[in-house]
DNA sequence: AGCACGCCGACT
DNA sequence: GTCGGCGTGCTC
């Protein structure tokens, strides 16, 4: 018996690969992409073949055996670990650490039970190849014209579909997803959505599209069990249709035809923590791999899409008008703060409007992007504020629950009686969360159904859904509710929208914070207007509460203008030198003490040496202080990305080699600043 | 990241 | 006398 030596990813922080003894004849040798159960320290993992050998310059007394090959599933492909070396080398991680984790934990014990009863399940399953749709509606004109456009490109081909809140993408990308399917015999297809949750719709359109289609779903809520299955039946080709959260574009697909990414904009394809991937742009670098078309599609596209669309890279479709025959888009109108004085934070034109759909029997809803009944309290006399103690923010006051409460640390306490500094009794809230407001509409309108929708009203498992049924049900008549309340949902009924506080986003520190104001309102006042309107029905509406009526981001809103408004930002992003004409990362420490973490990113600049990149001053975080740590920030600019990369790699194997007893972590195309 | 080894403090 | 705190060292 001869031996060969395989090369290992594992899920490590350790910026290497491993090699390992294999027992094999020469013509047996296992394949790279094979998943490999092998002795680390002391313990057992499963790792990921990436290459197999005939030598290794790792000192003999140091080599161990390999323990099993998986072989009875078939190798992750080239294509695959290529991606997963992409992803790897841009975020700068180990490979293991990108590779290993979107796998089902039940491939990678040591034991082999559960792989065997799911392959033997998912042979018993019936693949369904027949990819006829069934009730196929007609499209209208700009709907077919785009649904014609995804289905016949060929070859690299990003698209953006660009279209207006109800405009009916959904449809296109079914009948896209139709004639990919009856093109390709084998071919497979992505679906990405920002919040599997929030779309619970489109896995039952899909289902009953192509009843003779397998379909299989990939989030983070699935159960083990599922999961396994689910990318079992991905990775062997039998899902012809994957329908998933940013993790799925990890997922192996060794017949991808078609990607698609709904609400490209949306920041979750941004993962916040441990590898901060955005899925939109692997899909984008997968599209291109493989050579196949990625759709992009938005009412509000990100800079960064909408550049591409500008300068030709992407192809962009447009979809101008609501899908419904009759439903417009609804009629925005500002509301002046210093002209209409607002009553527990409605403005009278907002009452006026609430009282109309209420006689009509018509359903309202009231946006504000901020939960609990108050976000700080205060003493009049002495000025004290409800500070966390841990972090650099206030106590919110949840009022039900007679509580305050940290959103950064989830500390509480309860309401103090009196003022902790000065015993003045009179404590008041200042400002208003969804509690307070919901609070407020119950004594106005005393007989109306009212329904707050937010984390904390959500918190039991299965209860959003629950909330939302009762809306979709007609058992509501305003809906308060936050973010949660802003995406995908479809509310027949729903003719009136008010937005309560979106001013602060507008002096942000944060250059992309208008941006996603502007998606939010489009999005939020999307969910007004989309079903035709009904005989005697209210024309729907969207009012905004703002100070700053004058602004030209609520101009734009008012006019449903993306166009000028990306334009103009994208001018000012040029002019001020801002992605996408400039390329960041961000290098961040956090320590008890802020001096500590600021001095490690200091020595982090001074070690650098820099061709074409700008290193910036080590600041606190604006939200200095979390949970008893202090943060600290570094930001990174070229105006090439190879330049950033070729630095990035130098900088951050010397930054390992300082072995600071510090945590630090770096973010490639950082989205919060 | 795990996981073990190792060397000091307060409990049955 | 041991249980357990987390510093530090290693993983082919």
């Amino acid at each position: 018996m001869s031996q060969c030596i395989l090369r290992i990813a594992l899920d490590t922080p350790l910026h290497a690969v491993f090699d390992y003894r294999w027992a094999c004849e020469p013509g047996a040798r296992p394949a790279p992409g094979q998943l490999v159960l092998v002795p680390f320290g002391r313990r057992e993992v499963v790792g990921i073949i990436v290459a197999v050998l005939d030598e290794t310059d790792v000192p003999v007394e140091k080599l161990k055996d390999a323990l099993a090959v998986r072989s009875q599933l078939g190798p992750l492909s080239p294509h695959w670990l290529a991606l997963a070396g992409f992803a790897a080398e841009y975020y700068q991680r180990p490979l293991g650490e990108v590779a290993l984790p979107g796998v089902p934990k039940n491939l990678r014990l040591s034991t082999t039970v559960a792989l065997d009863r799911a392959i033997k399940k998912l042979a018993k399953l019936d693949p369904g190849h027949d990819a006829t749709p069934v009730d196929m509606p007609v499209l209208n004109p700009a709907q077919q014209a785009a649904a014609d456009a995804i289905g016949s490109a060929s070859g690299f081909s990003p698209i953006l579909l660009y279209g207006v809140t109800g405009s009916g993408k959904t449809e296109v990308y079914l009948q896209a997803c139709a004639q990919v399917l009856a093109r390709e015999p084998d071919g497979q297809i992505l679906i990405l959505v920002p919040e599997i949750n929030l779309t619970p719709q489109l896995e039952g359109n899909i289902r009953a599209r192509f009843p003779g289609v397998m379909l299989a779903t990939l989030h983070s809520s699935l159960s083990e069990g599922e999961r396994m299955l689910h990318w079992l039946a991905a990775h062997q080709g039998q899902a012809r249709i994957v329908l998933g959260t940013r993790l799925a574009i990890l997922a192996s697909l060794p017949r991808l035809a078609l990607i698609i990414i709904d609400e490209e904009h949306d920041p979750s394809y941004k993962q916040q923590e441990g590898l901060r991937y955005s899925a939109r742009d692997l899909a984008v670098w997968r599209a291109w791999q493989l050579k196949i078309p990625v759709v992009l599609g938005s009412a509000t596209p990100s800079l960064e899409s909408w550049h591409h669309a500008q300068s030709g890279r992407y192809r962009k479709l447009e979809l101008r008008e609501r899908a419904v025959q009759q439903a417009t888009l609804p009629a925005v109108k500002l509301i002046n703060l210093e002209h209409d004085k607002p009553r527990d934070g409605l403005t009278a034109a907002l009452v006026e409007a609430l009282k109309l759909r209420l006689e009509r029997g018509e359903q309202s809803l009231l946006f504000l992007n901020r939960r609990g009944y108050s976000p700080v309290i205060c003493c009049d006399s002495c000025g004290w504020v409800s500070d966390c103690q841990r972090c650099t923010a206030f106590m919110v006051l949840h009022k039900g629950e007679h509580k305050l409460r940290c959103h950064h640390c989830s500390l509480e306490m309860r309401i103090p009686r009196h003022c902790p500094t000065c015993g003045n009794v009179d404590l008041q809230p200042l400002g208003r969360g969804t509690q307070r407001i919901e609070e407020g509409l119950q004594l106005m309108f005393p007989q109306a159904r009212i329904l707050r929708i937010d984390a904390d009203s959500t918190r039991r498992k299965g209860s959003a859904q629950e909330a939302f049924d009762t809306v979709h049900r007609g058992d509501v008549d305003i809906l308060i509710g936050t973010q949660m309340v802003a995406k995908g949902h479809d509310f027949k009924k729903l003719t009136l929208v008010g937005i309560l506080n979106p001013d602060t986003a507008l002096f942000s520190q944060d250059y992309r914070a208008s941006e996603r104001l502007f998606a939010q309102l489009m999005q939020v006042a999307g969910r007004a207007g989309r079903t035709a309107q009904a005989e005697g029905g209210s024309p729907s509406e969207v009012l905004v509460q703002t100070r700053y009526p004058e602004h030209p981001l609520y101009g734009a809103v008012v006019k449903h203008d993306y166009d000028r408004f990306a334009s103009a930002l994208l001018a000012e992003r040029r002019q001020a030198g801002l992605p996408p004409f400039l390329y960041q990362a961000m290098l961040r420490a956090e320590a008890p003490e802020l001096a500590k973490a600021l001095a490690f990113l200091q020595a982090a600049r001074d070690c650098a040496s820099h061709e074409g990149v700008t290193l910036n001053d080590p600041i606190p975080m604006s939200m200095t202080r979390v949970h008893n740590v202090d943060r600290a920030q570094l930001l990174v600019e070229a105006a090439s990305r190879p330049v950033l990369q070729a630095f990035l790699k130098d900088w951050l194997a010397q930054l390992r080699d300082m072995k600071a007893r510090i945590k630090w972590s770096l973010e490639v195309d950082p989205v919060d600043i």
